[in-house]
DNA sequence: GACTGTTGTTACCGCAAGTAACTGCCGGAG
DNA sequence: CTCCGGCAGTTACTTGCGGTAACAACAGTC
């Protein structure tokens, strides 16, 4: 035991950090976003002071948590993104491995898709409209300049571009959402009926026979 | 007679209600939804355990408080979807009569996407994807709904139809959020190209010459 | 050996959710 | 008139969490 702690002890503590937010990481993963402070310092086999010490406050840590894990799965959007395929497979690709990830972890989805929680002071009223995780805002970002980089939008595409990589984040965010609570069909097919949406299946179906409004 | 005494403190108990609601609406839209049952009693004039006599505990009060958001926002949509116009016309007054709403009132907006805050009790490590707002779930189906009934998409088209509804709601949410957040744009500006985005000209703009991947 | 920084602890504060138990009131029964 | 059941409302409490202050051991340094 005590040779161990030594050797704890002596690490740096850039890699005390890293093991506090592995413990950290078990614990949010078992019990949810709702996770206590002291469950996470039990598991880390410590006290509550430390963690703050290392992160300032539970929003300090919980952003450090969800760094990781969306640098991780932004890599991989990136390299289905980036990949040199049609721009259809591409979209598929990039479709389905956030889906993949969603579907492989969803216990890691729902902390990050968790908004901040607090860590709003009281500033005057309260911050509007950023209710939609860091996550989602870092992909729209990325999707608006690989479509800037990648598309020819005439004017305004600066804006457009925005717009769209906004839109189409959300667009997967929420169909994945809904998707991962219900299971209505399988991943294939709902890549490929969003994927249908995006090439404007919606504006070239015909209207029903005898629809109101006609 | 029995009934009428009954019927009698059945109403008053429901006008109290709604005084109650209405309430907790203005401290909310005031404080945030972090605002504390103390607070809304007050601002009622009472004390807490009348609260949780109504409302059971705090997810119900705001459950109840979302509902009224949620079916007055629901109530606008349908009026735009409803609409006799052709079909970019109305999924145009649709995004606008939602961005307009969350532009009206900010506050309401974060307040209702807010998803159920806790709720949870430990069954077996926690719901999955359920992380959308119920307004979100609702608006989603609704979607999905008037798709269903008025556009003929062929075989599988209730899958195709669902699908669509929530991710065109989501790319909706993700949008708007964005927008209201950064405002980079006029609210007619990103009707028209969320519209065009979903009228598929994402599939007919051309590459970029020289672009990687090809 | 005293001086200082790191790493850890215990014990506490403040605050918010939720609850138990009491009080005052009113309308009907004897 | 009096007594009594039920309902609005209160005070005062428990529990649990985020966050912090103050203290305790141990390392290396002069």
């Amino acid at each position: 035991m005590e040779s161990t702690q030594q050797a704890e002890q002596q690490r740096s503590a850039q890699q005390r950090r890293r093991q506090l937010l592995e413990a950290a990481d078990r614990v949010v993963l078992r019990d949810g976003p709702h996770a206590s402070m002291n469950a996470i310092a039990a598991e880390a086999g410590i006290t509550k002071p430390i963690l703050y010490r290392h992160f300032g406050d539970k929003g300090g840590l919980y952003r450090a948590l969800a760094k990781r894990h969306t640098d991780a799965l932004l890599a991989a959007l990136r390299a289905a993104l980036d990949a040199p395929a049609e721009r259809r497979r591409r979209v598929e690709a990039t479709l389905d491995t956030y889906l993949a990830a969603i579907e492989a972890r969803p216990q890691v989805y729902r902390f990050l898709m968790h908004p901040a929680e607090d860590s709003q002071l009281p500033e005057q009223g309260f911050d509007v409209g950023r209710h939609s995780a860091p996550l989602l805002r870092r992909l729209g970002e990325e999707l608006a300049t690989v479509i800037r980089e990648r598309v020819d939008l005439g004017p305004d595409s600066e804006q457009l571009a925005r717009v769209w990589g906004h839109g189409i984040v959300g667009m997967m965010h929420g169909a994945g959402d809904w998707w991962l609570g219900e299971r209505p069909c399988s991943r294939e097919q709902l890549v490929r009926s969003l994927a249908d949406l995006l090439w404007g299946r919606l504006a070239e179906v015909d209207d029903r026979e005898g629809g109101p409004g006609f």
